[in-house]
DNA sequence: ATGGCTTACAAAGTAAGA
């Protein structure tokens, strides 16, 4: 089985829907994951989406905030929309793919909470949400640890950025939401509790600064460069070799009326 | 220097993003 996904933070689907047609007519992804739609299930766009070739769609959505959407080109079940947490958001949704023979595969599209701004779990009930929504994460995949082969992908908005690297200046946003020692920690135990492998440096090195958001307060978000990474994909040890290619679609950051983040795209070949 | 912007919504000013 071999597919192309892509996760994109969309920033409101509804005002958006040309971009995501553009970007579905340029790169033709096979599954496309959406965080911020924005909307109600009973106003997510669905018929215009299928008809850019997603027969099937799964929705998780929310007045106003948050909410995420699945499409696909291949066949899926819907598994579970998760309230992780139990605030009663939307911000998770998992569907199995039973391709061709192949053994089944899970793909979990994620929206960690952005967090508010003061990095405090004392002073700030968002910052709080933010670590105990990583905290449940964590749990949860530590939970299946034991099912090895089990083959799975998460993909989405996890609105921290591990790496120095990932950020503009490690230095300056230390004391900054999405890149403070707190949330790499939980961060980094999400990845330990399934054995998870960061598609997007297996292909780009460490060393080399990697960003998919860039504020809309930036006049030229080119020229400042001050991004951050904060969209992922991973995948679980069984998976390992499967992502041939990964590219993040920094060019849509200069389309009109954008979102503040932009697509990652990766190439599976699964045997 | 985090905010100079952008979004949704019981439509003018809030809350939220990060």
């Amino acid at each position: 089985m071999r597919f192309r996904l892509a996760t994109w933070n969309i920033n409101s689907v509804r005002l958006r829907l040309d971009l995501v047609s553009r970007f579905v007519r340029a790169h033709r992804p096979d599954m496309l994951c959406l965080q911020e739609i924005k909307c109600i299930e009973g106003k997510f766009p669905a018929r215009e989406l299928g008809a850019l070739g997603f027969p099937h769609i799964a929705v998780a959505g929310q007045k106003g905030y948050h909410g995420v959407a699945t499409l696909s080109r291949l066949p899926f079940t819907l598994m579970e929309r998760r309230d992780i947490c139990g605030r009663g958001h939307a911000r998770h949704l998992s569907v199995v793919l039973e391709g061709g023979g192949a053994k089944p595969l899970v793909l979990h599209n994620v929206y960690v909470p952005a967090g508010g701004d003061i990095p405090d779990p004392a002073l700030n009930e968002k910052f709080r949400h933010k670590l105990e929504f990583l905290e449940a994460l964590a749990s949860w995949f530590g939970a299946m640890r034991g099912r090895t082969k089990i083959r799975m992908i998460m993909a989405g908005d996890l609105n921290v950025a591990p790496l120095p690297t990932d950020v503009w200046s490690h230095r300056q946003l230390l004391k900054v939401v999405s890149h403070t020692p707190a949330e790499v920690e939980r961060l980094e135990r999400v990845q330990a509790s399934h054995g998870w492998v960061d598609v997007m440096r297996r292909h780009v090195p460490a060393e080399k600064k990697l960003f998919t958001w860039w504020s809309y307060r930036n006049r030229d978000w080119r020229a400042s460069n001050r991004g951050r990474r904060l969209d992922h994909i991973w995948m679980t040890p069984a998976l390992d070799g499967a992502a041939r290619a990964m590219t993040v679609l920094d060019e849509a950051r200069d389309w009109p009326r954008t979102s503040d983040h932009v697509p990652v795209i990766a190439d599976f070949v699964i045997e």
